[in-house]
DNA sequence: GAATAAAAAGAGTTTAAACTCTTTATTTGC
DNA sequence: GCAAATAAAGAGTTTAAACTCTTTTTATTC
């Protein structure tokens, strides 16, 4: 349903809004280690949200990724669109082209519900809510 | 969420099932084009069906496929089971292993509903359900 | 301003799903 | 029994996502 890079990009956006600060950056190193995962491929992902305003960085030693104002705010759909496009429209239960609501495939009506109430999470929910979630041990960011 | 390979299954299953009689046979070629499917391909996924039972065949001139006793009763799930082995419970929203309701990721909780929604609806649709659908024009089988 | 540390960028490799092509086995009808 | 039709089986190729490795750019600190 989503790609693993989104996965990681949620994961590590999280993970910013919680412990990067302009004061105290997060390292890709770091990063990746804490929520293990391969340390290169996030680096491409962490650029994409950096170029789409999503989290800030800066080069050079002391350098890293921290939140900034828009971190927080940002609706996870925002994340999935950056790493899987408009792929969640159309890559359905049988990702089947050319069809909707007036031309429905057999489990478009079963899938539908379960499509459209993720939908629905992902334009409500946001980075802070996530880390909220975090903070208070009611879910966990690795294993 | 689920492969390409259920739905050809899911599809060629329902097909057979309205027209497949040991009377009149469905070859692969008309299988493939009326499904608007890749005929080797297909091939393939027919010999599963029929290795598990699901649907049979017959070699040689008039030989194709067509319904059995069990055809009408599959719960879609075990065709999902056939396809896609047990990838339902493990591939997740974060494709993350070593995971459960105990130690959940971000969107375990949002995305169980969903994810639960559509096992009961598998575990409950046979595949007459959907032959049924087709036939009343309710749902389509190709395009 | 040289050395260093870090992100950014680029260019590969790997893997699995999806798809194609070829050969073999089986059944039927003559 | 032979030819033809058809599913079954096997062996490739393609494609895209996931992952790895290398080089470049930028910022900091001394
Ligand atoms: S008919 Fe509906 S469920 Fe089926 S592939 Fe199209 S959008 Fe998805
Ligand atoms: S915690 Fe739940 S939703 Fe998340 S990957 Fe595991 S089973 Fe799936």
């Amino acid at each position: 349903m989503f790609s693993k890079t989104f996965g990681y990009a949620l994961r590590a956006a999280t993970f910013i809004a919680i412990h990067g600060k302009e004061e105290k950056k997060v390292s890709l190193q770091e990063l990746a280690q804490s929520l293990e995962i391969p340390h290169h491929f996030l680096g491409k992902i962490m650029q994409d949200l950096v170029r789409h305003g999503i989290i800030d960085s800066t080069k050079g030693p002391n350098g890293g990724f921290f939140a900034n104002s828009r971190t927080a705010q940002t609706p996870l759909l925002d994340i999935l669109a950056i790493t899987d496009g408009s792929l969640v429209f159309t890559h359905c239960a049988l990702n089947n082209k050319r069809c909707n609501a007036a031309h429905p495939c057999i489990l478009h009506n079963d899938f539908a519900v379960c499509r459209d109430g993720m939908l629905q999470v992902m334009a409500t929910k946001t980075v802070e809510i996530l880390a909220a979630e975090v903070a208070g041990v009611k879910a966990y960011l690795v294993r």
